[in-house]
DNA sequence: GCTGGCACTCCCCTGCGGTGAGTGCCAGGT
DNA sequence: ACCTGGCACTCACCGCAGGGGAGTGCCAGC
């Protein structure tokens, strides 16, 4: 067990290296905080904080940082998060507040909280699978062609085009519309294809294939909607991510290119309370010299989907899990109404 | 006038610097290319293209790089587009077809564009501004809240909730429903407002609010969604941009960022053919060590939308160009099957 | 008008001390 | 038992000098 002093130690390299970026020696350290022993003392402690790998030196005779494990410990136990300001709530308010539709909130909400923390912001569309149906439309195109579009409680609208197999009639069309809504409406997404299932029986049978088809495609939909997608933005930060650019910087945005590795990354965090995870516990390769920080939102009390920051792993974790923490509160409020 | 010998050496100049990234001597250019003559006299030659402002040299007595000035003679005179392989037509095609929606159509136009030319993709969404309206849904959500639901014939949907002033009959909507799109479907958006100005006469004094506060709404969504959306992938290619990073791809990348300077910069290109956007010709700032090649897409004859690439002003333009325009057309196909 | 030759210019790489921040260790003090 | 000052040591970093080499401009000759 480490002697609080030695935390103590511990938080002042972080919060020293996270600021200059250069790795922190003894003498400096107890210049800048007043910790009431000489630097030959804080020289032990630091021994010890390596010799239990909270801390490294790049080379020898170098200054420390801290390691992914000094990271770890210094945000499960050493640090808070940092509440937003007034004024900055105020800020958050403001600016997602006259978003017109789903896109502008998610277009926002990234914008915003990659000026909040100065790095790269996610944010994840509010998911299908915990959604529920709002209204499924069905518009006759042609004789033997139907667009079938599907409205979310989360405002989120999906279309697909159906070839049916014979014409259909606009008065079978409304019955169906009807028959469809009256079992689905409100309903969950995972629920639907119990409900739907007999459907075809109540209509004649030179109906029933159309019938059969427009519903399969609804299935469908559904399916494939609950891979999410999601919206990045701030990529510009991940120039300020250190000196030596190219090596770091690369692996990240290849990362971020692929939405399927971030879709995990967020869906690995648990869902609620707030997720950091630093450095290499980040499952893909790209991103162990990255941290990523989430949290889920949701327009009730239950999450419907996810955001949060990628940001070198010497990022102010306080700061940016308030930040994070702020934005998902006020998003959350923004679907509630809606 | 230039001589032919000198664009010849122009030319390898070009490609040369393209190929090595490093500034070409006059000795390297006569053994890689057969010019016929000797290096003194292509010296003489070079020093004739510096006086012209074609090429520079970093510092005396190094080789010579080519200006803007002397890519745009390249890519106006001396090249020519590179027409794709027919198996990477195929690739092409294969890859876009297959997409389900217009998000996935974009997307996979994105992914597709950056890999084959190792650049930065943008490409925007097919405007609504030449779009037609291929339907107008409107949905009873509750007494006084409809959901207006536009459809365009290039598949996008958008939409938009509605508070009426007062509530609105299932049956008054219904006729307000069947009114709307036997004046709109099939006509183009600019037309629309003319076309739905005397309508709220046709109904009673009590819905005659609402009837024009849903019209509103949909006048407004054609006016909001005219600013388009876009696109953009493969910024990790951005890392293969120089030596000289940070300078180099912040702007690039902030510029990136904003929709705005994209549509700038994709609106000026003329509508039919290629452009080529070399350097400081173009208007933004942060662009200017850069080149955009973009072309004009659509589902018929007249083009929707447009997309290109990003990339160092040290590009292979015939290749891009030849990449650019095969995606364009086969995006045009597939926009105009479905 | 092309060519070979020649002097010149600089960039780039390498090796070399000097400087300074930082470390580890140890002996002594409280 | 723990803190402290002192001391020798280690490297990264900086500036500097000296080749090497690629490239240039110019000039005289063919």
């Amino acid at each position: 067990m480490l002697s609080e002093r030695r935390l103590e130690v511990l938080r002042a390299i972080v919060q020293d290296y996270v600021g200059t970026e250069e790795p922190v020696g003894s003498k400096a350290l107890t210049e800048r905080h007043n910790l009431g022993v000489s630097p030959a003392t804080v020289r032990n402690d630091m021994a010890a904080l390596e010799d239990e790998g909270y801390i490294a030196q790049p080379h020898t005779s170098a200054g420390r940082i801290p390691t992914d494990k000094g990271y770890r410990l210094f945000v499960d136990k050493l640090a808070g998060v940092k509440p937003m300001t007034a004024p900055e709530r105020r800020a958050i308010q403001n600016f997602l507040d006259g978003a017109v539709d789903l896109d502008d909130v998610v277009g926002r909400t990234v914008r915003l909280l990659a000026q909040l923390t100065r790095q790269v912001a996610v944010v994840q569309y509010p998911s299908l699978t915990r959604s529920t149906v709002r209204h499924v439309e069905l518009l006759s195109l042609a004789p033997a062609r139907v667009m079938l579009v599907l409205i979310t409680d989360t405002g989120r609208v999906e279309q697909r085009m159906v070839d049916c197999p014979a014409p259909f009639g606009e008065a079978a069309l409304a019955d169906l519309r009807a028959r469809l809504n009256s079992r689905v409406a409100g309903r969950r997404f995972a629920d639907v294809p119990q409900l739907v299932q007999d459907l075809p029986e109540a209509f004649e049978a030179e109906d029933r294939g159309t019938v059969a088809t427009v519903l399969s495609t609804l299935l469908e939909t559904l399916v494939e909607e609950t891979e999410e997608r999601l919206m990045i933005g701030g990529t510009a930060n991940l120039t300020r991510f250190g000196h030596d650019f190219p090596l770091t910087i690369r692996p990240v945005l290849e990362a971020l290119e692929e939405q399927v590795v971030l879709l995990k990354l967020l869906g690995e965090a648990t869902d609620s309370g707030m997720t950091v995870r630093i450095g290499h516990e980040n499952a893909h390769e790209g991103l162990s010299s990255t941290s990523v920080v989430s949290v889920g939102y949701g327009s009730g009390g239950e999450a419907v989907a996810k955001l949060g920051v990628v940001g070198p792993t010497r990022m102010d974790y306080p700061g940016t899990m308030g930040a994070v923490r702020a934005v998902a509160r006020y998003v959350g409020q923004i679907l509630a109404e809606s």
